[in-house]
DNA sequence: CCATAGAATTAAACACTGTACAATAAATAA
DNA sequence: TTATTTATTGTACAGTGTTTAATTCTATGG
């Protein structure tokens, strides 16, 4: 009924985005529930209201921290490939791959609707986002002679069309035409984009 | 309690779907609700499960009803259209402006998941979409010099990035880097990938 | 023309949701 | 020690999808 101390405000938090992120995992984002959470961590709904302030609240945490790996994932061979065209490659399928990989967290990111109007995300979430984006923006620089915006402008559209393609083949819409290789796709895009073959 | 024969089983699907359709664009997806529908029609959940069986179902025949509209709307001014170019820009442009106009039921046909596993769609369902996707297919022949097996891979490339763009634009996830300039978006993609710039 | 079989419709129940809130117990401040 | 703040819980409410038994109508056959 009261406080327990058992651990701070700061672990409960951590230890609720992580139950949150196994559940998601787990069972997909559509059986992700509060109340789930809760047994799991041991606590209640009301714990996680009181932590959280609302599940929507609570979910753009789990978000983030999804987009937090995937930016570590996707920016851990960065380093490696100098070669523009090797480095746009490198985002694009390693997109595609952590995707793949972690399907029902990815998913999540954009099953996840906020409620009516509330269109905004807090200010802590965008940078997440954009430091995500600026990856693309850089590896794109050559591409067009260090054009800022051009870069901008190309990397938004690569972005959309790598997203497009992994949406659509992931989820299966694609399956009824026969376009289940979503790599070759973004070999494809790749090379009509900004062409090069690739290798 | 018991049969009313005020409405053939026919006229009821068709009831119980135009009052899904309205209520998916009225209120979003995910106020959608079974007893809602009922109670738009005058009936309860109950004929609902005993029309369509299961809540999926039910949702799949409202979203074969926004392909087809779909398909209605953008396959209107194809006849008009023989140019290569200008066709495929209709088609495009045809399909952000859809989505655009009808977002609600436009993202209700991706937001709708099936059950676990039951990846599969029913067998009417399939050629609502292949017949979209055939217009496109065909838009592109010209292009690929009627090399059919290029159309279809040309297409689905166009598809799905165009999908990626109208999904990011329209779900306000472009936003934070100021993008929501679809319609410009899809004019860079057609150029880049076909080409030739637009007029 | 009436009894009976069959099918449509309902109400009620079940097990879940998210959300709110008063009551309680523990930690902290005075 | 007493008072105050704060964390945690249980409970309640209004929804949800789904199932099922019980009704009541329609149509059929005798």
């Amino acid at each position: 009924m009261a406080r327990r101390s058992e651990h701070t405000r700061e672990e409960l938090t951590g230890m609720a985005i992580d139950a949150g992120c196994e559940m998601i995992a787990e069972k997909g984002f559509q059986q992700f529930s509060a109340r789930g959470v809760a047994a799991k961590i041991g606590y209640t709904v009301g714990t996680l209201y009181h932590l959280f302030g609302t599940l929507d609240q609570f979910i753009l945490h789990i978000n983030a921290r999804t987009l937090d790996s995937m930016y570590d994932e996707v920016a851990k061979g960065v380093a490696k490939k100098p070669a523009a065209g090797q480095l746009i490659h490198h985002l694009a399928h390693g997109y595609l791959a952590f995707a793949k990989k972690n399907y029902n967290l990815w998913s999540a990111l954009f099953e996840h609707r906020l409620e009516d109007g509330s269109t905004e995300v807090p200010d802590w979430y965008a940078p997440k986002m954009t430091r995500l984006f600026g990856l693309i923006e850089e590896s794109v620089l050559p591409q067009v002679k260090g054009d800022r915006k051009k870069a901008a402008r190309l990397a938004r559209l690569l972005w959309a069309s790598v997203h497009g393609i992994t949406t659509l083949s992931l989820a299966g819409k694609l399956e009824i035409v026969q376009a289940d290789h979503a790599d070759k796709m973004i070999d494809d895009l790749l090379e009509v984009t900004l062409g090069y073959k690739k290798k």
